[in-house]
DNA sequence: TTATTATTGATAATAGAATATCAATATCGT
DNA sequence: ACGATATTGATATTCTATTATCAATAATAA
């Protein structure tokens, strides 16, 4: 389970190109798929590691969803929430944020922070 | 994967208890270690059984929180959110919902459903 | 009480996601 | 160009959560 990440290689350049050209969180399969298209033979052992590699480094974050498998965005993009479509199944970035949160929990409960998922039906599918 | 359960048995009798004493939604394992206190020998699978037939009849609802496996709470009691605590793992239910969640989603997402999920540390943990 | 059959409990099996293994290959400093 | 070794890809394995199997048991109607 190393994650060194030091030497530049054609999979893991693809893979990063694959999140800089994405606006939302990629699934591992969605991620695979696209960097598939430029590596071909990609395995799937180095998309997880890649992925845990970048992970550590920070420059991916975790996105999770109640009962889903994670998804992948770039790490430091700021205190943001989520929105799941039920149709095609894929999760978008929604900006801003909600107030009042901390007074929802009851008393001497301390909140520290709070995640935010929409459902819905996303512009793509809608049409 | 039957789901009828119809006949009264000793083990739904204090599985369904569980949930009547309990204030908060509970796992899997906790529930099987606070109905075993009544059943000796209760086994796993009749829990999971039991899960599945109460969630079918909507007397149960399961309670997803992201990354975590699934809790389950009485039905019915409307909308609401939940907390996390960060201490003990321990799942609770919040009254109250937050306001202009739609207006959170980029135009033309249409936007049916929300769960918020609070983190932070539970009343008993922080004393 | 008895017969029928739903239910249980122990355990094997499954499913999905992620990690470990290891020989082959590619990268990078020299 | 060479050598050390990080990385890859195929595959086996692990892990956690949950379901299937099946003989034994218990619940209910008659």
């Amino acid at each position: 389970m190393s994650v060194a990440a030091n030497r530049k290689t054609r999979q893991r350049d693809a893979l990063r190109a694959v999140f800089e050209q994405s606006d939302r969180p990629l699934s591992v399969p969605e991620l695979f798929d696209r960097a598939s298209r430029t590596i071909e033979g990609l395995g799937m052992a180095t998309v997880y590691r890649a992925i845990n590699a970048f992970v550590e480094e920070g420059w991916l974050e975790a996105v999770d969803i109640p009962g889903e498998p994670s998804r992948y965005e770039r790490g430091g993009k700021g205190h943001h929430h989520h929105f799941q479509c039920r149709r095609c199944e894929r999760v978008y970035d929604v900006g801003g944020c909600i107030e009042n949160v901390r007074k929802l929990a009851p008393a001497r409960f301390r909140v520290q922070d709070h995640a935010l998922t929409l459902y819905g039906v996303c512009a793509t599918c809608s049409r």
